[in-house]
DNA sequence: GATGAATGAGTTTTCATTCAT
DNA sequence: TATGAATGAAAACTCATTCAT
């Protein structure tokens, strides 16, 4: 178990981070541009998080998490493959309306230098999870051939990158946009 | 037309910026690591660039050029679109053996706040055409229909985030696994 | 007005800059020499000033300021001409055995590249002030004819040139050698 | 005698330095700049001149002796001290519109730390001789009392003040403003 | 507990000077 | 002899972190 800080103030800290890690990434975001968006002073992020290093990874931690619940907490994973992928890929809509800045601060911050044990093995542990369903659904014939992580890696990619395109124009993330990769991505998946 | 530095000089100083903006990103890319991996002086960096920031853009620009070229000098586009993917395909498995580190930069900084118009210009020109292709193919009833910038960014960004995948692992990028993500890519996009 | 900067620390860190900007002229003073002589760290400097030409000029405008201020508060302008020259002399004598350093960073820096509008703006007014005392003293006849400006201007110039001169050999500046110069500068200024 | 390099080619590029400390300060001038506006290449400077200091100081030299020249060769040094005066601020004027570059120079760089031994001594040298010619005229009982070379300096330094206000405004410098400060100057020395 | 001024190591950039061609 | 690319020490400036209040 990885000890986490918690209590309000310290999810509002992890929310200004977010954002500005977002805004400008890991390296290019001063501490005290987290502080001033959180409200506080600087030596105050330095009471809940030893460095800049922790929050980053606490970060991380924390919208892996919401990310891995959002999509998976309480689904069936017995129905059929495209009944599961089509309620997932819902979850990741609405989750990538509410939370796009967490979508796109993972994905980009996946292969961080600054990422610790605790983080990468959090990774690990829900993308593994990602591939045993994967592998559930090839084992019944329900979707095509091929490594379970690499697959979930190349849809999921895909669908990132479609709203990180979609920021970038400056658009506001309607459900429409994220939603109308559902579709390509079952192609994706779906067996030939 | 923007103005470009050129020379072996240069190259070898934009191949080592490569490398080292790939492993650290840009904003953790220290000038002076750029210069040792090309074996020369800071302050000779500064003979060809201006500022860090003009070197990542003609950087940017280089390998943005140079895979739009590997991609489709002398493709047929007049042949059908599922032969024409395939080649466009085996070329990007084959680009991302050889400049893997390019690939991810472009796909890393892709919306970094560093890049000058020109860079986003001549970013928005190969889309552009790329796009114009999946119309033609769209047109022609050969694929699935929806928005094409969209869906050739949902095919790319799924492509390289498994190259990404891939290469955090530590593995050596061989041909096979890049070409492993062309079926499902041509699932994603071939028509219902 | 132009925003100024406040506070017993930012008094404290122009003094040290008004001493090293005299001993080394603007250019070639370091920063870190500013900070040391001001017995503060360099990154302290900027948490004042956002750059060292920022510095500079409050630094100018400070003293441009307090020499106008030194030389014309509650002045009684109506007096004759000479009476009025003489304490206007006699306070810029006092306020060279106080502040030499500063006259001659004023001198000196008038016409540096550095300065921004706002001083500019600043010296052009204070001089036009003074412009317009020697103007009422030829409207009354009391002084020589000829541009009011450039006649202060070569007055002044005079006294700078003297006092640097003898703080270029080192000797002290006391009361008498600035005073030595009121008879030939009246002699300037009074008519024919 | 101090060691001087000489030729056109030097000429050129004492002239250089010239328009550029002037424009730029000491400190301020990159020695490329120089090259440049020389039309020469860098490492050609060093050809004549093993440092940027030595080459400040042999122009500091050229001008002081140009200057020194213009004013007192042939000079009739036994006529009456307003005469004499009189063909001193004449030449003085004359050089002002020619070299009003070098005059600045002189006057702004003459404390400047970077002078070396011998140009402090042909600076001291002349400021003697001419406080020597002041000597005179006070011995004389043609003008006023007072330290002769403080004499001379305040009237010089009028002077190039003047000329700096001036040229700081744009405006081209023509004979009628150096000699407007003839008379006033003239006030300065004459006796009571 | 919160604050934000202070610190100084680290970063980007400049430029006097050298030297191979 | 002239060149100008290369060098690296030093400058301006940033920012993660600390600590007195």
């Amino acid at each position: 178990m990885t000890s986490t800080v918690e209590g309000p103030q310290v999810e509002n800290l992890l929310d200004a981070a977010l954002t500005t890690f977002d805004a400008l990434g890991y390296s290019a975001t001063p501490v005290p541009a987290i502080a001033e968006r959180a409200g506080i002073a600087v030596g105050s992020v330095y009471r809940y998080f030893p460095s800049k290093e922790v929050l980053a990874n606490a970060l991380y931690r924390r919208e892996k998490q919401r990310l891995a619940d959002a999509l998976f907490t309480g689904l069936d994973v017995d129905a059929p493959a495209d009944a599961t992928f089509a309620a997932i890929w819902e979850r990741l809509a609405d989750f990538a309306v509410e939370h796009s800045e967490a979508l796109c601060f993972l994905e980009l911050h996946h292969h961080g230098a600054y990422l610790d044990t605790a983080s990468r093995e959090l990774a690990a542990s829900i993308d593994a999870q990602i591939a045993a369903l994967v592998r559930r659904w090839q084992e019944r014939g329900q979707i095509r051939g091929g490594d379970p992580l690499l697959l979930h890696v190349q849809a999921f990619g895909g669908f990132v990158a479609v709203l990180r395109q979609v920021r970038m124009c400056g658009t506001p993330v309607t459900r429409a946009v994220p939603m109308s990769t559902l579709e390509p991505a079952w192609g994706l998946l779906s067996p030939t």
